[in-house]
DNA sequence: AAATTCTTGTTACATTATTCACAAATGCCG
DNA sequence: CGGCATTTGTGAATAATGTAACAAGAATTT
């Protein structure tokens, strides 16, 4: 485990919690009890109780958790109370999507600036941006207040670049570039790798 | 644990094995032992040895193993030897990136068809491919022989389309819609949802 | 060919994660 | 108000996962 104490298997399900009291909300609701979540997330009652009890004691007992003061709570330890800025780099195919990709703003987190390596690509535009060159890192982290790096590059060049946006003080890569990047403690990580995914699943259907 | 007393943790790190035996057989590497495999990978030996342990004995004391025939092994074990064909639902922003995304065919996954359930969206054309009704779900499953699902449709309709994937017989959905899907057993689900990993990371950053 | 250096596969151990089970609250119903 | 039905938070029990340690085998050196 770490920070705090508290297991980062646990960390990872909290946003998971986040989404369903959400969804609970727009539907109406007021009240939940871990049973009651753990059907929607498919767990066990126990399992959530378990994992909101590192941060505190939220709920009510023979009633449940109040939904809202609930959401208010996970919103706050997770940080998500406040706007979240990122760069993109890479601006090839998967990068243009990444850009053009709507999931993230309604959730808090806005990519503010799009960088390339390839010169050819500096100085063209994709969606809103104009995409700069690798130099311009440091002052638009300082500048603009970002704090965390997409990378959609190939895997050549995954390390490379990530050790840039280390060194200019981003503090969370979330890497789309197939590769285990090396960062140093401090940094958090998080790999978006679908290839991965299925390699592990044919496992399970290739003899079905 | 499950399929044979494999730990699911260990069939999920296999794929990270083989994609590091491919790079170093690239590399002009004949051999590699658990230490060397394990600092690429940043982990131990021991768990890379314990890992390979649940399928056979693959390395030679004093020695190591040999890149060709553990990685031959290993796509063997997962089933990569074959070719894997996928079909996507959802054709809007996302599923079109996914359609075009160059990752997963030379790895021996290939998007066969497409679908929407949007009456709009059928019979217009996304990539190579012309958007078919989700009425023919059955037929290309059958005449296509396609095992795997991709998902990419708003998270209101996800469980209903990921219902209609498992009722035509798909066994494994790769869901990038964000939602937590319940599936019977026997089907394989992977979620990609890059929100989720971002909504976690937070908790690391926030007061950094 | 003996000694030395590696490195595996595995068993034993340590750690981490999940589930169980229940006392203590809370609300509801009659 | 008393009893019944809920449901939390948690300490204890169980299960899963990861690490360490080492005997045995293989290559290399002297």
């Amino acid at each position: 485990m770490q920070r705090g104490g508290v297991p980062e298997v646990v960390v990872e399900r909290l946003p998971l919690y986040v989404r369903a009291l959400t969804q609970l909300r727009r539907e109406g609701e007021e009240v939940v009890s871990s049973q009651q979540l753990g059907e929607r997330l498919r767990m066990t009652p126990a399992q959530i109780r378990k994992d909101l009890s590192y941060f505190g004691r939220f709920g009510k007992q023979g009633r449940g958790y109040s939904i809202g003061i609930l959401l208010e709570q996970l919103r706050d330890i997770l940080g998500l109370t406040g706007e979240w800025r990122a760069c993109l780099v890479g601006v090839g195919r998967l990068g243009r999507a990444i850009i053009n990709y709507t999931g993230f703003a309604p959730e808090g987190f806005s990519i503010v600036a799009a960088f390339d390596s390839a010169n050819d690509q500096v100085g063209t535009s994709v969606g809103e941006f104009t995409v700069r060159p690798m130099g311009d890192l440091g002052t638009v982290v300082n500048d603009m207040g970002v704090t965390i790096g997409i990378v959609a590059v190939p895997s050549a060049q995954a390390q490379a670049v990530i050790n840039q946006l280390v060194e200019n003080g981003i503090k969370g890569i979330l890497n789309y570039a197939p590769v285990a990047p090396y960062v140093p403690k401090g940094v958090v990580v998080r790999n978006i790798d679908p290839v991965l995914s299925l390699q592990s699943m044919t496992f399970y259907l290739k003899d079905l």
